[in-house]
DNA sequence: GCCGCTCTCTTTTTT
DNA sequence: AGAGAGCGGC
């Protein structure tokens, strides 16, 4: 096993505590992913064959890259390891075994808006009105209900106050709708496993049996049923070897809890414990602020991260008058930084707390024709018009998704309207049939008019037509058959607007990628690229290969590292988010947050901040972040962009406890480094080559294209113009932001 | 039953 | 600022 040379002592020993619980405790960069591939392979070298391994990541793409590796250090066999999230190798388990729990294998998979909308439902069924519960928030009590794995029944019991009673109510409803639907939910992937295991001892025995090597990365971003799944699973020889850092534990929101780092120890008295101390990933300067930052919260386990890397660069900590200057100032830099380490683009990563952020950021990027890619935001699969399409597999595939079938049987407009539907629900549940049966009966409905019957019944045949013809077709004939007939494209062709064609072109998209899937997979079904499309993130399909920034949320930077990195909007409010610390008080998770960024750079990193932000379309002074006075004293530099609005920038530090350490204006920086000015295009002088925008004149706007200046109302930041654009028509629009240029 | 308008609510983070 | 939901008019 000659491959074991490639890790230093601690790792091999962590590789090669093959039996019973281990505990690997991995700093930032300390090299934990290469113990779990390792570790895999060694089990595999030791003669343990690949489909007796389950091992658990975070995202898919995670499994795909370490199977990648696995095959190179051990051979083919890896092929057959069991490797992904919890979620697609539950849903993968709960395929084959949903029979015991009245499920069939062809159940839908529900995401968080279909579950919304089933909640939606159950409340107006109960008569509980949205005014009096956001919906939003009993579907977060759900959920939070199911990861630490409580039924209904428990749920019910448990509830103290009127809100939880009515909560409760829900959940129950809830289920029994989607088990009526014969679908399950995100967090029924984690929690039906437990109930099937429970109930049939065969079944887990099946499992424990296979399974004889368990593995779990990013520990502590498990929540209470995956940890105890897991536990089932491992009985009775525990061979589980979980792999985390306490330090980077950022999803509470979603039930993580990294109690069940403390839990292990407790649970497992006789486990091996590995600490990974060494980065092998980051700058000594980064590391430096990184302890120094993590040290402020008080729940951490004891950790010495340490690096033998060089000293490297100070981490530059900017001051940005507004987010349109962020964005300028992110660019400059990144300008400087691939000339000077001759970097590409695809080394830059550009980090956040929301979503909402990258759009100034975007703006920059694009004025500069700089290349970007957005990981995350808003998903492919969860557009409005691709679950329409999908909608219209999920119930030709599963006809008890109700779901599916209210959210098309009038997509698009075929006269079955409000009324007509709520009369068939109505005849559904007096005769206990699922509603897509009442489609073959509707002669029976009293109250339907005539109308409403004959749109359904063509509705019904148009359904039917398409489950006769999957028999016959190539799936990416049918689906692209079934499009055509639905004659969504021409209607979007037709309406003419920037977002009609993007749908069209969405829609296209789906299509292809349908195409694709069964390409590369010719043996597979319609269920399985449905199941792909519920379970793949966007971060599994990021590659990183194409050269171009890479942009995304701080949560969405979790395992990945850059040799540049910029943490954007380190800002009260922002980062830590208002609600964390008034809500939940948990600004721990948030300091982690910022310490799992930090961590994403290897030699240089640049951290943003502003005095003014636009949020919900109005100003905001927000002030600088608390946790940037805990980066500590050294290797840090302070650089103040462009004239502060509000006050001088020695007097917004003089508010600091402690005073900057390496303070400097933009002013005297340029005279020391005469590289920031030669590279960078000034970005006062930028906004300075405005054009004069009058009446008649032909401009060219981003989304709406070419038009017309049919009138110009008022001057200075507020003034606006109405222009006649030759694709989309009239539109108003405010000068400052709509980035008009000049034909 | 359909269309267009106004109002609200949003943005934390995601499988 | 912008999207989606709900409401009222046709």
């Amino acid at each position: 096993m000659k491959f074991l040379q490639d890790l230093n002592p601690i790792q091999q020993d962590a590789v090669k505590a093959a039996n019973g619980p281990v505990m690997i405790i991995a700093g930032a960069g300390s090299g934990k992913t290469r113990v779990l591939t390792y570790r895999i392979a060694y089990l595999m070298a030791c003669g343990v064959p690949a489909h007796q391994i389950l091992a658990l990541t975070f995202t898919n793409k995670a499994a795909k890259e370490m199977k990648k590796r696995i095959a190179a250090l051990v051979g083919e066999d890896a092929g057959n390891l069991w490797m992904g999230t919890f979620h697609s190798m539950f849903a993968r388990v709960l395929r084959k075994e949903c029979v015991h729990l009245k499920f069939t294998p062809a159940f839908t998979i529900y995401d968080s808006d279909d579950s919304l909308s089933v909640i939606k439902k159950v409340m107006d069924r109960l008569n509980i009105s949205v005014q009096q519960l956001s919906p939003q928030a009993v579907r977060s009590r759900i959920s939070s209900a199911k990861n630490q794995y409580l039924s209904p029944d428990q749920a019910g019991a448990l509830a103290a106050d009127f809100i939880s009673e009515k909560v409760s109510a829900i959940y129950t409803e809830y289920q029994k709708t989607l088990q009526q639907s014969n679908a399950m939910d995100f967090d029924d992937l984690l929690m039906k496993p437990i109930e099937l295991f429970e109930k049939k001892k065969d079944v887990l025995e099946k499992y424990q049996h296979r399974f004889k090597f368990i593995l779990v990365d990013e520990f502590q971003d498990t929540n209470k049923a995956q940890y105890r799944v897991i536990r089932m699973l491992g009985e009775p020889q525990n061979n589980i070897a979980v792999v985390g850092d306490d330090a980077q534990s950022i999803y509470s929101f979603r039930g993580a809890d990294i109690r069940n780092i403390l839990d292990f120890e407790k649970d497992y008295p006789e486990c091996s414990i590995f600490r990974l101390e060494q980065n092998y990933r980051s700058t000594k300067s980064i590391i430096g602020i990184a302890d120094c930052l993590i040290r402020f919260n008080k729940k951490q386990l004891k950790k010495n991260l340490w690096t033998s890397n060089p000293q490297g660069e100070p981490v530059t900590v900017m001051r940005c008058s507004d987010d349109r200057e962020e964005g300028a100032t992110i660019v400059r830099a990144l300008h400087l930084e691939s000339h000077k380490r001759k970097l590409d683009l695809k080394d830059f990563a550009v980090l956040y707390r929301t979503n909402a952020q990258s759009r100034t950021i975007e703006d920059a990027l694009r004025k500069n024709a700089i290349p970007y890619e957005i990981v995350g935001g808003i998903r492919f699969y969860e557009r409005k018009e691709i679950k329409d399409v999908l909608a219209y597999f999920r119930l030709i595939s599963n006809q008890n998704d109700e779901e599916s079938l209210l959210r098309i049987i009038n997509y698009p407009a075929r006269g079955i309207g409000d009324t007509s539907i709520e009369r068939m629900q109505q005849h559904a549940a007096k005769n206990k049939t699922p509603l897509f049966d009442i489609l073959a009966a509707v002669d029976d409905a009293e109250n339907l008019t005539e109308r409403a019957k004959s749109s359904i019944k063509q509705f019904k045949a148009f359904i039917e037509k398409y489950s006769a013809l999957r028999k016959q077709m190539s799936m990416s004939e049918w689906t692209r058959s079934l499009v055509d007939e639905l004659g969504i494209l021409p209607m979007y062709k037709e309406e003419r607007t920037a977002e009609a064609m993007s749908r069209w072109e969405n829609v296209h998209e789906l299509l292809s990628a349908i195409s694709e899937f069964s390409h590369e997979r010719p043996e597979s079904t319609l269920e399985q690229f449905l199941e792909e499309v519920s379970l793949v993130s966007d971060i599994d399909k990021w590659e990183g290969e194409r050269n171009a920034v890479t942009l995304m949320t701080l949560h969405a930077s979790k395992g990945l590292e850059f040799p540049v990195v910029f943490i954007a909007g380190l800002e009260e409010g922002l980062l830590p988010f208002y609600s964390s610390t008034i809500e939940t008080g948990d600004i721990e998770e948030e300091r982690r947050l910022f310490y799992v960024g930090i961590t994403r750079a290897e030699q240089k990193l640049y951290i943003t901040h502003t005095e003014l932000r636009y949020r919900y379309g109005e100003v905001a002074y927000p002030g600088e972040s608390r946790f940037l006075s805990e980066l500590g004293g050294k290797n840090i530099e302070r650089v103040i962009m462009g004239k502060p609005k509000r006050a001088s920038a020695e007097s917004l530090f003089a508010s600091d406890n402690v005073r900057p350490p390496a303070l400097k204006s933009m002013q005297a920086r340029k005279s020391e480094e005469h590289q920031f000015n030669d590279t960078m295009p000034d970005y006062e002088s930028e906004s300075q080559v405005q054009f004069e925008i009058k009446k008649g004149s032909i401009v060219q706007h981003e989304m709406f294209g070419r038009g017309r200046v049919a009138e110009v109302q008022g001057r200075g930041d507020a003034q606006k113009v109405v222009v006649q654009f030759d694709r989309v028509g009239i539109k108003s629009l405010v000068v400052k932001y709509a980035n008009l240029r000049p034909v």
